[in-house]
Parts: C-alpha cells; structure tokens; sequence
DNA sequence: GTAGTTATTGCAAGTCGTTGCAATTGCATC
DNA sequence: GATGCAATTGCAACGACTTGCAATAACTAC
C-alpha cells in the first residue's frame, strides 16, 4: 500500500482508495465496477484516474489486465500464485488455468527465441469440453 | 472469392474489393488502412462497412484478429501455416513464431481439460533477446 | 508551518470500434 | 426483366478507453 510512495510516486487519496477496493475484490473487476465503488466513499474521482492508476498498477505489476471478450477490460490483483483462464466461445464459460500448462511454452520461448515471455494472466478461447460433446464432433 | 455466397452471405461490391485488398496485403493491415484503399476505387463505403466485413471474414476464418498492441487491432489473412507473434514491450520488435511451440499446449489442454483451444493468432508479449542483453539482467 | 516544485487530477475532447435504424440492393421467384 | 423480401449498407449515435491541459495537491526543503 506504501509501496507507490517507496518506488517514487505520490500517494493520494484516490490511489489508496482504488488499491484498497482492487485488495478488497474478490476475482475480476473492470474500470467501471472500481469507478463505482470509489463514488460511494468519494464522489469526485473521474473515471479517468481509475484507468490511469489501474495502468500504474498494471505497470509495476501490481495488478493483472486481461480481455476476456466481455466488451469490457477485466483486473485482478496480482496473485502469488499465477494463472490464466480459457473461454469457450460457444457457451461463455470461463474456467481458470494453472501457470503450470503454459509454464513449458515461457521455457520453450526462453531458450529457442531468447524471448522472455511475461504471460502473467492470459485469456485462451476455444471451446469447452461440454459444448465440444454437445455438437458431436468427435 | 465466391466462398461467401456458397456461405449463404451475399456477394456485394464492397465485400469484394475488402477481400481483394486483404487478399493483396502482405501480412498485417488495420481497419483503416483496408478502408483507405477501398475508398480510392469505391469512394462511398463507411468504414463501420470495412469493420463489420473483417468481423465477418473473422468468423467464417478466413482472416485473422489480433491486437499486438499497437493502438489498432491487425488483420491478416489466414495462412495455410499457422504462426504467431512475439512482441517486445521494451523496443516494440515483433517477431513471428511458429505455430509448432504453442501446438503442445493446444494438445495439453485438449489432453487435460477436454478444451478445444483456437489459439489462430496469438501475441505474446514479453521482452526479446537484444533488450534482455543491453539490460545485463543475466 | 510556509513556499516551491512537479506529479496528479478532473474535465472535456478525442480515438477506435460497435450498433440501431431507415434506405438500399443482392438475389431468388415468377 | 419486373417483384418481393431479407441481408447489407451508410450514417449518426454510442461505448470503452485515452489524452491534452489548466487547476490542484503531494511531497520536499526551509
Ligand atoms: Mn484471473
Ligand atoms: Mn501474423
Ligand atoms: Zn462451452
Ligand atoms: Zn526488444
């Protein structure tokens, strides 16, 4: 919560408020789910400083940001332990996803390509189990 | 070219002249850029037109959607070979990456969570090689 | 505590992309 | 080749997010 000020930015009221509903969130959040609980305590904040300081966050990896084709962007406090989530296409589900599937591709990419692959929160989409066996394909 | 209508969609003037330009563009094109070429031959149609045919196109997988982060989403036709991007948040450098170091995560979700992943056209992110070097970070 | 510096904010305007709707047009049928 | 009907289009309005800028306020130094 210091952590801002310790890394050279400044700590303002606003900033705390949003760092402490993101805390406070359980699972995904978008901008405006933030915007609207911040009003509740302090009626000003612009929905502009919510995006601006979820950016911050996102930058100094406080936050994830991932679109999971809701029309909306979606943030997540950064967890210790990292995962992702696949959509299926078809029925909407989401259902997350270990770091340890992926966790062999950011290997991969390291040591063929040199490319150190962030993938901290990815969104996957495809088709689910269930709507693979209701449309009979296979 | 006729594929459409065999479709069931109809075979308009505007239509035609989107999937010639995409056909004619060597790897990725904007929304704006396909309808900056359109409007040279066919001055009336709206981009909304452009956008809604790169939709189109998108579900019926003859062209590929991805948003590599550079403010516009990129469109592409799709290749027999599938291939992927990796981009560098630090220099911006992207660089194509065979469809073979994803395809054992798309067999691992398959394999383990029953999910038919698309994974078409993916952006990985992260940092590349040359970036990783200059910053002596090992 | 005051003053100065500069980051941050609120506001308004802008951008990219989507959508509702009435007018148009592709296409099937006669 | 005329008629009818639904798909498609152009246009304008909208939605999510970003950005320029002047006013404000957090922090630093006294
Ligand atoms: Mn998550
Ligand atoms: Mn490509
Ligand atoms: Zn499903
Ligand atoms: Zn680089």
């Amino acid at each position: 919560m210091e952590s801002l000020r310790e890394v050279g930015y400044r700590l303002t009221p606003q900033r705390m408020l949003i760092i402490a509903i993101i805390h406070d969130s359980k699972g995904h959040v978008t901008a405006e789910d933030v915007h609207t609980r911040v009003t509740e305590q302090y009626p000003f904040v612009d929905i502009s400083t919510v995006y601006r300081t979820l950016q911050l966050l996102k930058k100094l990896h406080l936050v994830n940001e991932t679109d999971l084709g809701g029309g909306r962007v979606e943030y997540e406090l950064a967890q210790e332990a990292r995962h992702h989530h696949l959509v299926c296409r078809r029925c909407g589900a989401t259902s997350p996803l270990d770091d340890e599937m992926i966790d062999p591709l950011r290997a991969r990419l390291l040591e063929k390509h040199g490319f150190r692959a962030d993938m901290e929160h990815f969104a996957i989409f495809g088709v689910c189990r269930t709507c693979a066996d209701k449309g009979q394909k296979g």
